[in-house]
DNA sequence: GATTTACTGAAAAACGTTTTACAGGACCGT
DNA sequence: ACGGTCCTGTAAAACGTTTTTCAGTAAATC
């Protein structure tokens, strides 16, 4: 109800100090004789004092703002990722602006110019594409940022990523342990750094063991035309007797593009998804995935960031996770009988976060297919 | 690279003007000779200057900031009306700021705030218990804010919610067209006044039909103790032919729990679940559920605060949004032979969004059992 | 005992805007 | 010619902090 907020100067004429002294009691910055300061600290409580941090951030020349952009927010991997760094930063006193780029480069653009306006401490940026190049807005600013996911590796800036190549390779030794060799890679766009070096990794694998080259099918970034797109593919092409799907939303396109061609899991087709979530247990046949470490993302994301924000001026840094293979029974052995699952897993629990310098920037890794 | 940004003076004095004009062109707060204007548009254009929010607002008194509090950042349903709510807000220049109670009062009360310091323009929050006393502090800082989901009416506050008694009967009825008798509500928390609401409407129409009152289970609001309580409850008692999960986590509980029974969808159990997401789709049997209006959601939550953000100070408003039973196949007719849909959606497309002044406010619904 | 040093806190400048107050014309009607 | 009203733009105040500068006192050093 209480029109004006109180201010600072209220504080000090309460207290019978000067505004300068209010604010070094309060923020500490510069001593000040205890019981004056507990005087003062007394008052401030009182009269329910809470410094304005746009005032504050204003002077101080920096807000206490983490701007969090991502191509899709609704995508439930995007905002885990969003919520995992909201868990880190809200402890240091920093708030989480988040944005919606729509997977589409010019609202990306506006978006983060209009991010940039609020002079935030830091960005990360989950990039809808794989240049980036509305990365020079971010540049001529000056804000310390940290590039996310999709993008794994740039000479520009740090990056913070899942090890795509070896979740790759994961899922697919584990198919073929399995017995499987025609195996079908489903991604979302090869576009895509951390697609294409999923699929790198899987079909580095599968060559290696004398198998066929996987076929690599691009299902798009939504989920609707994932399953059309599928459903499309599996008609016109001799059928695998496997399938990864390299992101949630392209398991969930396998998925029920397999519903709705009556192809039963694992019997007729085996399915490994990307992403562990709960629905993937929900079922009587529960989904091999490969797990990606949102915890350990976020936390890594975060404290990259926080080194730049506290200046660190070091080459840029690539970070990248190990992923983690759940097996469940969704892939299972092939042969005559039926669904036989196998619980080799090996995952290293720890030690699955990895930061080097870049000497290797910029080698892409080329599309598996 | 340029370690100042450029400022509101660096343009007025290359473009030979005082600052204030600038502003004036660029606001448009007072009018300004046409070509003068563009001069100044052109200059600030080649500078690429960009106000900084901080110190625009700080002199115009509230931030163009919209915070959002919710209970559950993991929680895709939370999530997606951020979502809605961002995609609504970033058009009108207005940023989003997201923070996580974690379903807990007292990190509520810290987030919240944190947030105000911020003097943001407005507030949804999605409270952490029925009861809200955190309110407190966003009323003595004199911020709108507008209530969703949880809480559906309030006589301090405007609320958003979905017509959650009729989602009950709807799915109530449903089941009990289906032949059902013995049904079993399962919701989160019944301190939540939308699930005694949800509870309230389904126990109504089953009881009207001359079935027993239906049973209430509390699963908590956490995924995995949701599975366990349900398995635990089935274990205890006689087992009913179908069960509503309120929640899209009950629902997925349920799921799990029918699974590691061994209990089969829907021959032997047929459920009804909440929220609509792909992976109902994504199975063989696809679940029949209750569809909340999402994006419906965000839009009256914005179009509510924006009108308190413009001095709206008419009494409370209850808003409240038809849900839509989607039928597909989980839930099915009880008789000798095995499973048979209906497809009996009778939803109203339109017109679901009503909102009324509240004459009734405070008049809890009591739990349904 | 004089001069430095250390400490404490007040006063004022600064951050980048917006807004208020005002000044200088031009234009109008008398 | 004169006072009034527009019109357009400048100068300066203001927003609520933090930071810098400085003054006054007490302690320490010679």
């Amino acid at each position: 109800m209480s029109d004006k907020p109180v201010s600072i100067r209220d504080v000090a004429k309460k207290a019978g100090v000067s505004p300068g002294t209010v604010s070094n009691v309060l923020t500490g910055r510069k001593p000040v004789n205890k019981d004056l300061a507990d005087h003062v600290r007394k008052v401030a409580a009182d009269l329910g004092y809470q410094t304005d941090r746009l005032a504050s951030q204003l002077r101080t020349g920096k807000a206490q703002i983490i701007a969090v952009l991502v191509p899709d927010l609704d995508n439930p991997f995007f905002t885990s990722i969003v919520a995992a760094i909201e868990g880190c930063v809200s402890q240091e006193n920093y708030e989480i602006i988040v944005a919606n780029s729509n997977d589409d480069e010019e609202t990306e653009r506006s978006r983060l110019a209009a991010i940039l306006a609020w002079r935030p401490a830091g960005i990360v940026v989950i990039p809808s594409t794989d240049r980036f190049p509305n990365r020079d807005l971010i540049e001529r600013a000056g804000v310390p940022y940290v590039i996310a996911d999709r993008v794994t590796h740039s000479p520009q800036a740090d990056t913070v990523s899942v090890a795509n190549e070896e979740a790759g390779e994961m899922a697919a030794r584990h198919l073929l342990e399995l017995g499987h060799r025609r195996i079908l890679l489903a991604a979302s766009v090869l576009g895509l750094g951390n697609m294409r070096e999923r699929c790198a990794g899987a079909a580095r694998v599968i060559e290696a063991a004398g198998a066929p080259a996987p076929e690599v099918l691009e299902t798009g970034l939504t989920f609707d035309v994932a399953s059309e797109r599928l459903s499309k593919w599996l008609d016109g092409h001799e059928r695998p007797t496997a399938i990864i799907g390299f992101t949630n939303f392209t398991t969930l396109g396998v998925l029920t593009a397999l519903v709705e061609r009556g192809i039963r899991i694992p019997h007729e087709m085996s399915v490994i998804g990307f992403d562990d979530y709960k629905w993937m247990c929900a079922r009587s046949v529960p989904i091999t995935a490969i797990r990606q470490p949102i915890q350990a993302f976020g936390q890594a994301i975060w404290s990259r960031l926080r080194n730049r924000i506290d200046g660190d001026t070091g080459p840029p840094m690539r970070v990248y996770l190990s992923c983690e293979l759940i097996v469940r029974a969704s892939a299972a052995a092939i042969g005559p009988k039926g669904p036989r699952t196998s619980n080799a897993n090996d995952g290293n629990e720890q030690d699955n976060v990895r930061e080097m310098a870049r000497p290797d920037a910029g080698t892409g890794v080329k599309p598996g297919a």
